[in-house]
DNA sequence: GCCGGTATGTCAAACTCCTGACATGAAGAA
DNA sequence: TTCTTCATGTCAGGAGTTTGACATACCGGC
């Protein structure tokens, strides 16, 4: 499976352990754990946080537009959100003029709770790519999105 | 932030949807997904499968073990086992000689099952890096392990 | 032998996320 | 207009995951 001249690593590994979903689920899964612990302290949970920061960068996004923006269901968001509409961190109208979809902002509460965390979820992810140099960097982001592209055709 | 002579990219992006947790997180829901679709016709979930794939590798783990195996806690692996031993695909011996771990091994039914989903998730993870080729794949696994590593030191 | 630290298994509660289903509103075709 | 199609919001159920807590079992030094 491997060539020992080369040092060849072919795609059809002969350990999953090798995989490269193995790969990303154990970083994924350091990422999110390092997070939750990290946004405990200031009473938010990973996906409540996704939610504020995409708020902050797109406002007035559908309950259905924040769900495809961080890669979960409608249905979970809804949860999620509810949550947050209860904290006051987000607010949205009871009914709307055109169309069903009623457009969520972030609170003052809610940007100030955002810019809180962001300092340190932002240095957790300095130190997770530390050791990497930028160049590397780069094309880890790159190919990154060329696997979910392939994944979503 | 980003310098335009040589296309350099920063480790502080400006915009959150271009941290490396976000494609993370992106690349790993669009494989989650897939995995989700690809194991519904077999009536297995992903976390059942990871346990099938780590235990077809390590025979007589234990929960504990299994757990850290595939980066979730003990208690979460302990209800996935117990609808895996439901449906007869492992087994774990209900007394031991030695301690409290108690090893689990896959049945015979359990490794079939193994056997005719393998394909197709690692059809599912060709496709999913058919376009990287073989050098930046090397270089994404192992930068996969350098992020985890940074993270729980 | 005894005791403290470590590892394991388990229970309970809460949260997240999914699928499936249904109702509502908008937009376009017949 | 009417109907079909699509997107959205929502409810219900089930599976996975976590934290917190507790009891049990080994293993070290005392």
């Amino acid at each position: 499976m491997k060539n020992p001249e080369t040092g060849e690593t072919p795609h059809t590994a002969s350990d999953v352990t090798s995989h490269v979903g193995y790969r990303l689920k154990r970083a994924h899964a350091a990422l999110r754990g390092a997070m939750d612990r990290a946004l405990r302290d200031h009473d938010l949970t990973v996906p409540q946080y996704a939610c504020l920061e995409v708020l902050a960068l797109r406002p007035g996004l559908s309950n259905a537009e924040l769900a495809r923006a961080i890669f979960v269901t409608r249905q979970s968001v809804n949860v999620v959100l509810r949550g947050l509409q209860d904290a006051g961190l987000v607010t949205r109208p009871d009914a709307v003029e055109h169309g069903r979809a009623r457009p969520i902002h972030l609170t003052d509460e809610g940007l100030r709770r955002l810019r809180a965390v962001q300092s340190r979820v932002y240095a957790l992810e300095a130190r997770m790519i530390r050791d990497i140099p930028a160049r590397r960097l780069r094309a880890l982001l790159e190919d990154l999105d060329r696997m979910a592209d392939a994944l979503e055709e």
